[in-house]
DNA sequence: CCAAAGATCTACT
DNA sequence: GTAGATCTTTGGG
């Protein structure tokens, strides 16, 4: 059933920024109520383990944090702001807790969905979806209950990534969003004029 | 035990 | 451009 290759895990053995790039192009894919939800993954920040005074890794292991230090292809969901999730998908090898936060998509399937998950109306601008890391997993419904530790390397997961064959043109680096230490260096990366990203 | 910061988003001036 | 919502995690006393 699920229509494309689903990405497997020798893709996340290697390190974050590498990854990051890799997965520009990608279609993030959940099975919520029997329906696909789906979007291009546009936006992404790679956060290196205890070595990035940025990442949740660099002050070692937490209960919070452990699925970074685990094995790569898992989903680390973590709630922000009293009101927020954010979805990273771990890499590096077991041990290593590099990481990709996923922050922007453009919407392809479960639109009219999405829209509600998001408290939007149907046919607004799609661009309220799911660009920002934090809109992202609401359009998903994607929870920290529901899908930290998930292995995405398995359609049955219910939240897994395919590749559909796009080939990415343009790829931008650019500064991490909304962190205060290691701000300078470039890490974010995007699709080269997608109208999707965020910011 | 208490305090503060946080990989955000929305609404309003 | 600035403020408010809201709560988990972490670090200090």
């Amino acid at each position: 059933m699920p229509r494309c290759p689903v990405v497997l895990r020798p893709f996340y053995i290697h390190p974050p920024d590498q990854v990051a790039r890799a997965l520009l192009g990608k279609v993030l894919v959940r099975r919520c109520e029997g329906e696909w939800l789906s979007g291009r993954i546009v936006e992404v920040e790679a956060y290196f383990g205890e070595g990035d005074e940025a990442a949740h890794a660099f002050a070692g292991k937490t209960r919070r944090n452990e699925v970074l230090f685990g094995p790569p292809g898992f989903a680390y969901v973590y709630f922000i702001y009293g009101m927020h999730y954010c979805l990273n998908i771990s890499c590096e090898p077991e041990g290593q807790a590099g990481s990709v936060l996923l922050r922007a998509l453009e919407p392809l399937e479960g639109l009219g969905t999405m829209a509600r998950l998001r408290g939007v109306e149907a046919g607004t601008n799609l661009r309220l979806l799911a660009s920002g890391p934090g809109r992202l997993c609401q359009a998903l419904g994607i929870t920290r209950d529901l899908h930290n530790g998930v292995d995405v390397t398995h359609a049955r997961s219910g939240l897994h990534v395919e590749d559909d064959g796009f080939v990415a043109g343009g790829i931008t680096a650019s500064p991490r969003i909304g962190i205060r230490k290691a701000a300078e260096r470039s890490l974010r990366f995007s699709l080269a004029g997608n109208p999707f990203v965020s910011g």
